[in-house]
DNA sequence: TTGAAAGCGCTAACAT
DNA sequence: ATGTTAGCGCTTTCAA
């Protein structure tokens, strides 16, 4: 090592220097003097050499366990990515494809490569096998869960989500709201679902008297099912929605049939999309799912800035916006 | 290593045999030998050693030179996914939050860890900088160049995307196109603008008949720019969007002013936003911005799989769907 | 308060 | 033709 030789020292008190290693005392002036080698020299530690050594890598993995990246990822990453990078770790990509082979091996890889840390992250919300090996490195689950619970989960509380929304409407003074869920085998659905039902409950109505249609999360199930809404000639005075996109079909259906929104129907819609939800005209009143803030919550708990519990279930607020509105009629048309 | 000993052999044996060392004889029997030893085990050689020693990490960077990762960074990072993966390289995720300054220092130390390559993208395509230090390491520009070209690069043809949509237009008997254009600065903007009046003088006509009208890629911006063209009276018979988002608040608008999409107004889009173009009523005809074809072309060049080259234009296709068809009326109403 | 020496796990240059 | 030794750049005992 030249800087060593420079400073008239040994490799190891340059070392010593440069990562403070504590219980070491190195004179001032020895520092100095490799302090001004190194900028002399313009010396950098090679880091492979080092996570070589030290058995570590200053990175952490974010696993996809889905065949694609979508806003989802991208948000999630972006939380995690600030997380980590203040902390001087490096964020290493990778998906599975959704395959649990791939997965196994996959980690297999990664701690072959001596990665720090993994966030195991699915795109719906869901429950996954996580690969044994995933023990032996702290791991943290973002957006699904594992049956037996062995590993901390980071999750949307999507039924607080749904109960709040509801309340929402419910506090403009709706007592006939529509909801058109996502795919019904969902997770998130069925959870979306039971906040709907338990609000209506709680303000005295019958969750049986509500209509409840299941549509896919796209925006054209949004538009097809409010479609059948108008044409049933029983339209309520608010539609909640599955998600941003099924919202925009909704709005488009009724625009369409010359429903004004949200004079004549509110709309609802949940996940607050990026670019979509606050853009759209009316702007949509939704439910913010923080994937970044999630992404976030997860990385600070591998990098220790928090503790590791069970289960986060992280609240999702409702965001009031141009799409809803106290009702002007009672509901029928 | 314990390999070795249970084969009876060293170190370096064990190694020839597993990486099938070109110029290297082993005989059959030691290599079974060594196999045998390793599976029985189940011995898996420490990467971050491998990279330490040959100076290779089979880690490629995606430097996301902005502040977000949207949804082009996910579908970029998709196609670069696939092909680094192949490879049998992993994508380190990384972002400069936009800053040269944090550009370099993020390259230094991407270097530092040995990075075997570089792929440098922009969200909006753009003029970059990038720090010299990526020319020690194979990089390639992605959505964005720099003004000497001395990085090969990977970008749209929004020349040729804005001329052949609004060729698909006139192919469809539309004589008065408007262009409901994004943000009037950007790169893209100004070369779609360049194909739209190319295509027109092409067609015979007076570019300068035609409204342009300078929207920021936003939705709402389509809603108001498209409020104002109805108000105006002198409503097109098409209206080119600057993306979809626009062109779905251009949809809202006509809706709601009664006007039936294609009908009335054919609207184009641009860029096939990912779960926005095909799911929206009617289905949004667009051209397509193949980011994951960019990123993958990138990965592909890096990994030389494909031979490089100064500048990569990749296509932009038209896609045909429901909000397009042959006018039905003479423009103005 | 510092330095010498050993060695992490692997592979490229050397012996045999 | 087959196999071994030396050493990558760093950190960590341990001795001075």
């Amino acid at each position: 090592m030249d800087v060593a030789r420079l400073a008239g020292v040994s490799p190891a008190v340059v070392s010593f220097v440069l990562n403070q290693t504590p219980g070491q005392t190195i004179s001032h002036e020895t520092r100095e003097r490799v302090l001004h080698a190194v900028a002399e020299l313009g010396y950098r530690p090679n880091r492979a050499a080092q996570g070589f050594r030290r058995g570590t890598s200053a990175t952490i993995a974010f696993i996809n366990h889905d065949a694609d990246f979508g806003e989802f990822a991208a948000a999630a990453i972006k939380g995690a990515h600030e997380t980590s990078n203040r902390h001087g770790s490096l964020l290493l990509l990778v998906s599975t494809g959704g395959s649990n082979r791939q997965a196994e091996e996959l980690i297999a890889d990664l701690l072959d490569r001596q990665t720090d840390a993994l966030i195991f992250s699915a795109v719906g919300t869901k429950a996954v096998t996580v690969p044994e090996a995933a023990h032996r490195v702290p791991t943290i689950l973002l957006n699904c869960y594992t049956a037996k619970d062995d590993f901390p989960a980071v999750l949307p509380d999507e039924e607080r989500g749904g109960r709040e929304a509801t309340q929402a409407l419910l506090d403009l003074g709706h007592r006939e709201i529509a909801f058109l869920t996502g795919r019904a085998s969902q997770w998130a659905t069925k959870a979306r679902l039971r906040g709907f039902r338990d609000a209506l409950q709680a303000a005295g109505l019958n969750p049986a008297d509500s209509t409840v249609r299941a549509g896919n999360y796209h925006a054209d199930s949004g538009y097809d099912l409010t479609k059948e809404l108008v044409r049933s000639g029983a339209l309520p005075t608010a539609i909640m929605c599955g998600n941003d996109r099924m919202a925009v079909g909704a709005m488009l259906a009724l625009f369409e049939a010359g429903i004004r929104v949200p004079e004549d129907v509110s709309v609802m819609g949940y996940d607050d999309q990026f670019q979509l939800a606050a853009e759209v005209r009316p702007a949509l009143s939704t439910v913010r799912l923080p994937y970044d803030v999630m992404g976030q919550l997860a990385a600070e708990q591998l990098v220790d800035e928090v503790p590791r519990t069970r289960r986060t279930m992280v609240h999702c607020p409702v965001i009031l916006r141009a799409s809803t509105a106290a009702p002007s009629r009672t509901a029928g048309r």
